[in-house]
DNA sequence: CTGTTAGCGCGTTCAA
DNA sequence: TTGAACGCGCTAACAG
């Protein structure tokens, strides 16, 4: 394995110059630095990153943490985050929580031992709060995405959630539904929360009531939507925003079984964009929350060392379950 | 931070013997052993990984390159290389290639220079050989899984490709399909290759022929497996299987779109359990590969240090799509 | 612009 | 069973 030194003695000169050359210092001279990169390629050096981060006290790996990777959700965030990193010479260590805060805990910790360059985190659903964290994170740059807590410091990147559920619900509206229930989620959830708060406003902008007996707040699983659908039914409703895809597909298929016809006398709208939504049948309608792009952000925001909050914009993507009466809006 | 000399200077020994109680080494008086544990645990000691790291020459972190992290297949295998890594104290860093040569090579090139533990990688589809590779892995211990190449040493977690197209056709000839066509994806991936001979097999078996006017090698997207059901359908078709989810529903899409009842007069069996396939309707019959399955078993071979080739079998999973006169089989 | 010096924190010799 | 000493390979402060 050759080494700086090795280059160095080749060349008559010192280590130190060597690593200038090769770090792209610019207190070394023109000629030199390109003996330099001559010489080592020729001798074919590859640079030790385990001994320049130990000088350095730091790695060049970002440790992303996040409930699982096996999600459309999280696997394009990650996407995002490994393409805009990767290209700037970072790695990215992924660690998976399955949404216990004991698990990120242990990961967090696991991840400041490794002296890592930065932490992208999405907090597990277990979490209510940030105390578990403060405490060891120390220096290490964060940035949280999606799930996030306003009390750890950095970086933050969210969903438009209040702006998202007011257009789908407002879509709903102008679809021409008027009893309009909502599969809502967990409120503990700062997301969740504020997707049933843009439902709300969207339904007294429209001068429609809002009716907390069709607002259904459980887990947002195939399951419960499935419930809520039958429970919206008998509860004289002709529309529900859900606040997720899969929730969305339970009260889907609820309704169907109930001989129900959507979108003709039933309209539906879930939240995050999954591949299925696209190809069942019928195709679902529902906000897209550009994960990938979520993720482009996070690791851009820590590229930058910034410490603002971002919001991504959600996307109503319009399919058939609540395509009746279009007035003007985006068709997929 | 602390380090071992802080431990050192404490206890009034020296940082060799607060090492060798650290690591567990068995030369170190027992009451000793423990006076260093406590005084790490009472200082808040937290061993750096990176001074460790430089001194073994190599990190604690294996390298997973695979063509992307967002699709089902890939983001399933990586939750299961992490459950078994992350338990074993290892971290993973992933790298996407896009299906692209030269970043593969860029990708293992990066790991190699963060001397990584291990490698465990899926080839990107621009592969047709290992050369890129041959000469820059060095040392490092490599697990291939699905797209493998067998030049390179070390561990190989397959699909059971061949049984399972074996399998998945048996089944159509089974439902009483009789001119069995197929999307067969290109014969320069050995996954591919292997799963058109177990089709082919299982026509032969049955007495039935094997014709290559209805086998169609092309990509297994959606709008190949679109232009394959059309022409299948032309050339008098009762069924198909398809070596890709996509294509499949491509397949299933072309059909419906032509009034063609599925599965009473047309049968599809698609591979890879996408999400999406449980979903649609027609529900599609798939060739579930085990995915997360594959990754603990990748993650596995590269713990024991193992280099034999391993080979997950498929399960069949009928649906909707094939299921007409059903004999016998599991059906979800 | 280049050299000198001095570690980063740990693990592993060798010697006692 | 412990200590002393060294160096993994690199980078940064300081000096010239």
């Amino acid at each position: 394995m050759v080494t700086i030194t090795d280059i160095a003695v080749a060349l008559g000169v010192t280590p130190s110059t060597v690593s200038r050359a090769l770090s792209g210092n610019p207190r070394v001279r023109e000629k030199t630095r390109l003996a330099v990169l001559r010489k080592a390629e020729e001798m074919g050096y590859e640079r030790n990153i385990l001994a320049s981060n130990l000088r350095k006290g730091r790695s060049n790996i970002v440790g992303m943490v996040l409930p699982r990777i096996h999600s459309e959700f999280y696997s394009n965030v990650t996407g995002g985050v490994e393409s805009v990193l990767g290209q700037a010479g970072y790695g990215v260590m992924i660690c998976q929580t399955l949404g216990s805060r004991e698990a990120e805990t242990k990961a967090v910790r696991n991840l400041r031992d490794n002296r890592v360059a930065g932490i992208i985190i999405s907090h597990a659903i277990e979490d209510d709060g940030p105390e578990h964290l403060l405490d060891i994170i120390g220096d290490t740059p964060i940035v949280q995405f999606d799930r996030v807590f306003d009390a750890i410091p950095g970086a933050k990147i969210k969903c438009a959630n209040f702006e998202g559920a007011y257009i789908a619900t407002k879509h709903l509206i102008e679809a021409g539904y008027r009893r309009i229930g909502a599969v809502a989620g967990f409120m503990t959830s700062e997301a969740y929360a504020l997707r049933l708060e843009g439902y709300k406003k969207a339904l007294i902008d429209a001068a429609l009531p809002y009716d907390e007996s069709i607002v259904y707040l459980d887990s947002v699983v195939r399951e419960t939507g499935y419930e809520a659908g039958i429970k919206a039914l008998e509860a004289g409703c002709d529309a529900l925003y859900s606040s997720g895809a899969f929730s969305a597909l339970g009260a889907i298929e609820a309704l169907k079984g109930k001989g129900v016809k959507i979108p003709e006398e039933f309209g539906i709208v879930g939240t995050s964009n999954e591949e299925f939504t696209a190809l069942m049948t019928p195709s679902m309608s529902t906000l897209s929350q550009h994960p990938f792009e979520m993720g482009e952000e996070a690791a851009r925001a820590f590229l930058q060392g910034r410490e603002d909050t971002r919001v991504i914009p959600m996307e109503l993507i319009i399919r058939q379950s609540s395509n009746r009466n279009l007035t003007g809006s985006k068709i997929i």
